[in-house]
DNA sequence: GTCTATAGCCAGATAGAC
DNA sequence: GTCTATCTGGCTATAGAC
């Protein structure tokens, strides 16, 4: 049945995204997915040769939710401002949906650089180029103050996905539980975006 | 010969905390310890009983660390401004020489969680309360504009560590190549501070 | 203290019955 | 396609000679 050979397809891709961002690749263990999709070991390798090949088509995939994420600062057609007041906004709801993607791609790239192969080439991976051209544009029309895009860039992108990186560290260094932490987080929604806004944007 | 004792253990203890922090504890291979440090395998567990003792030791010896970095923002004399510019601007040069060190914490906390018990109870484990009544103070004083000190912290923390710890994939959305990404890092050294100083301190 | 040899375990992968 | 049984290799850890 070609139905049922997709579903357990899926299955087993599911429950392995799961495991290996829970554990990463070294951590994770083929019997540790089997068992949570209830199915026999071996059928991974009967539908996905290996631990390699599943691992890559769980990177690629989990990729593949992040990058349209980075796409929205770069290609939409919003002004500077309401790109970072967007993708703020949207990127806590993001993160409660998809909490563990970030750490696991950062990670995975440092431990295994050759993960990049598999990356670069994907059709969706980010380029920051119109975004830089955007922000010289309004930098020239006065609307924000003289920044270089790329720098702009990483200021958003580390405000917004560090402190959920870090979140279990940071939440002790304010001897805080994690109600309060979420909250933070929460308020960062707007905050974020005003910080950056008041600093960028040309006072009158 | 005790000085050969100590000798040996410190070779060991430098070795293992290098592979940790490029493998972590999953992927780390006490063989690679041993080749590395050129030691025999068994001497490891003979000073170091087993693989976790040795790796809760570097664990707790990296934190020691990170810990005095963050405890500067927290518990100099400073303003709170040159806090940020000071730290801002060695940041740089401390991850040029430890350049795993956040990425390994943050990661093997997340994987593991029972490791935090062995760092709250660290001796020099950060506290924000001073930096928090602090940061109050300043904006009292007009200093500063309304502010939350544990969201200026996050601010702070975030914009120098991360462009760090994603520097592989942040490169690559920038096409650029390892010169031009480090050249942008090294920018940031005054550009991070005088981004966030230019969005906290009151305009005249 | 340092080595060799090996025990013992566990994980990934496969053979083969059904 | 799905299962059981098993192989194979790799890794941690230890026993024991020197």
């Amino acid at each position: 049945m070609q139905t049922k050979r997709i579903e357990i397809e899926e299955k087993i891709l599911k429950t392995a995204k799961k495991v290996f961002l829970e554990k990463g690749m070294a951590g994770a263990r083929m019997q540790d997915i089997a068992d949570r999709a209830n199915i026999n070991k071996s059928l991974i390798h009967y539908y996905f040769k290996d631990k390699h090949s599943l691992f890559k088509l769980v990177f690629n995939q989990v990729f593949s939710i992040i990058a349209p994420q980075i796409n929205e600062i770069i290609n939409n057609d919003f002004s500077v401002e309401d790109k970072i007041r967007k993708f703020t906004y949207n990127y806590y709801d993001f993160r409660q949906e998809h909490p563990h993607l970030s750490n696991f791609v950062i990670n995975e790239l440092n431990v295994n650089p050759d993960f990049f192969e598999t990356l670069t080439c994907h059709p969706l991976f980010p380029n920051i180029d119109k975004f830089k051209a955007q922000v010289r544009r309004e930098v020239n029309q006065g609307i924000l103050v003289p920044i270089d895009g790329e720098q702009l860039f990483i200021h958003i992108i580390s405000l917004n996905i560090f402190p959920f990186m870090a979140a279990p560290l940071i939440q002790r260094f304010m001897d805080s539980d994690n109600k309060h932490y979420q909250a933070i987080l929460n308020s960062r929604k707007t905050e974020v975006a005003d910080f950056i806004i008041n600093s960028i944007t040309r006072k009158i």
